[in-house]
DNA sequence: CCGCCAAAAGACAGCGCTACCATTTTCTTG
DNA sequence: CAAGAAAATGGTAGCGCTGTCTTTTGGCGG
């Protein structure tokens, strides 16, 4: 006998059919599609299962159906308030379905990212959200053979691995710089941190939008690796106006980059917007309520978590969506940092 | 014959065991302790597990062992950016182990929790992670049947169902208002919002530290169970000026409304810290490079995610730790909101 | 009242791994 | 070098559930 005999623990699958009187896979019909059951014996079992306290055991379910009804997320960082938004989104949209959030980090990097891609690999979930486009080859390869849906969020690109849901950095900040430059700015700097592959597409962006209007010069952009965090906003336009010291605008690649720029302003004594013009990226809250209040591009962050799960769920239950990219835009916010010099 | 010939999926303990030339059981310990094989029997197990590129199946692992090693979190909000870093503590921490976190949101519903709680006693979590000490009964005879450590994190009390790592609510707010009454402070107002236990608790300290030096007044409290936000700090401060317009100071339950105070203070022209004196709560990092620079009261929120890890992680493999209360404080940041007068 | 068909219920084996105990091998030591 | 202890390894069954197929049941027309 190599184990102990049947300990007294949780109420299995079995008791509840016996208490119910029907044979255990009529038992387990009740708990994955109740419909199949005639509703005398469904009310049998969920009688039986409530008077027992019953609950599945997942791990056994897993072993046997070869499935989870886990929804892997791949999120490059914690600390970036972005992902905490998205992240909302993922939970609230999940906590109507059956399925469980199994999130981890990536910590920006693609090889980290590709090796918790192969753990998921093994626990074969249900679908999976992972940031951004840019997989490694190997990554990509994991997730075709996953034979599971995958959305791919915070941007839209060409070739997605299966669906994705998100907005074009690069138009989102040639829209914020134009918007700029029809205020007459001239002299917009760029100031950015961490440089992830969408903060590059911001990049490009206001590159490309600065050489339309003829006013590209390398100078007024600055950019560092180091994490984003509200008091390097300070740095980097301190460090900035001591290259460019005529600048006129800032285009900042997030809003805490935005604020901390502001702050420095209100520190030097620089007006908003009559000596600089400052906008953000995001859209967080805090925006508004600054004094003065401050411009920033509107992103829908939340609502990108929440799609990606509903798209997934949809998939997994075989309706796939009518087209596998969707964009949800961004909306240019303009406010006080960004008025017009005599307004 | 029930099931389809066995498919060419993934590869099985049995394979790896078969190329290495050893029983599957001593393969399954080179997984699960390594130093319990000979030197041989390791090398070969792991060159033939790399081979084969073989991943645990987890279900089944689970199923067999009766355990997970699974960490389940609970926590009440991701909108509260409290939460975020003690999250992220959680995260960093369990990276260097082998426990996976599975995080699930209470929306601050005790009831809520309670539901969650049953839903982590079928999954036989190796450990827990949850937030306060404010239970309900049924909760709390739940975590004492899962017989698996359990740490309470955010706050200290007596009566820990296992572990706690957290601080005093009452003595940081008793702190903090004392600061503002030693700065010659008299109307010292409090403002809250979502009025969650910990912020009661937070109210308590203000109301005593007040009493204690006679100036406690009823129309000096402001608060709502409407959820923080930066804005609601504006709202909040004109609500309480109207009842209150002799106003020198006010203790804010967290950074964001302190923000929003101090936004709506350069709004109407109401000087800091000479007119009003400002200190919020968790010091928030735009709390220092804010113009004023704002006091307040740091917590350790990252550390109580990542010591919360570590003790029960510490605690599944025996070596519980010496005090199961761990308390760790929390530090006034006085800045410039909070300055002497004529400072 | 029979036969037919669809719907409902059941039988059975096995998902991949590990607990438990038995057995074999290696190490100590008088 | 024998004998006992300790370490390393293996055999077997089963964790709790579901996929697949088979059997039973019930409804209905003729």
């Amino acid at each position: 006998m190599p184990r102990k005999s049947r300990k007294l623990g949780p109420i299995r699958l079995t008791e509840v059919a016996k208490l119910a009187g029907v044979s255990p896979i009529t038992a387990s019909r009740f708990f994955r599609n109740p419909e199949a059951l005639s509703v005398s014996k469904r009310e049998r079992v969920e009688s039986a299962a409530k008077e027992l306290g019953y609950v599945p055991n997942l791990a056994a379910r897993a072993l046997a159906s070869q499935r989870t009804e886990v929804i892997g997320v791949l999120i490059p960082s914690l600390t970036n308030n972005v992902f905490n938004d998205v992240l909302r989104g993922i939970y609230d949209a999940s906590e109507g379905s059956r399925y469980t959030i199994q999130f981890v980090n990536t910590r920006y990097s693609i090889l980290q990212e590709e090796k918790l891609l192969r753990l998921f690999q093994a626990q074969k979930p249900a679908g999976l959200i992972v940031t951004g486009i840019n997989q490694t080859e190997e990554s990509r390869a994991v997730m075709q053979a996953m034979n599971c849906p995958i959305v791919q969020i915070m941007e839209t690109g060409p070739d997605p691995v299966d669906m994705m849901v998100g907005f074009s950095h690069y138009d989102a900040a040639f829209a914020a710089v134009s918007h700029l430059l029809q205020q007459g700015r001239k002299r917009i700097g760029f100031i950015g941190a961490r440089m992830d592959p969408r903060v590059q597409r911001r990049l490009e962006g206001y590159r490309d939008a600065m050489k339309a209007a003829s006013l590209f010069d390398p100078n007024l952009i600055l950019t560092t690796p180091t994490p984003t965090a509200m008091t390097l906003g300070g740095t980097l336009l301190a460090d900035l106006l001591a290259k460019a010291p005529d600048l006129d605008a800032v285009f900042c690649i997030n809003d805490d980059l935005a604020l901390g720029v502001l702050f420095e302003c209100q520190r030097r004594g620089i007006a908003i917007p009559e000596k600089l013009a400052i906008i953000g990226f995001n859209d967080m809250e805090f925006m508004a309520s600054a004094v003065p209040s401050l411009s920033s591009v509107r992103t829908n962050r939340y609502e990108m978590g929440r799609d990606a799960v509903t798209m997934l769920v949809e998939a997994v239950e075989g309706r796939r969506p009518a087209k596998p990219v969707v964009d949800l835009g961004f909306e240019l916010m303009i406010r006080e940092s960004s008025a017009p010099r005599n307004g």
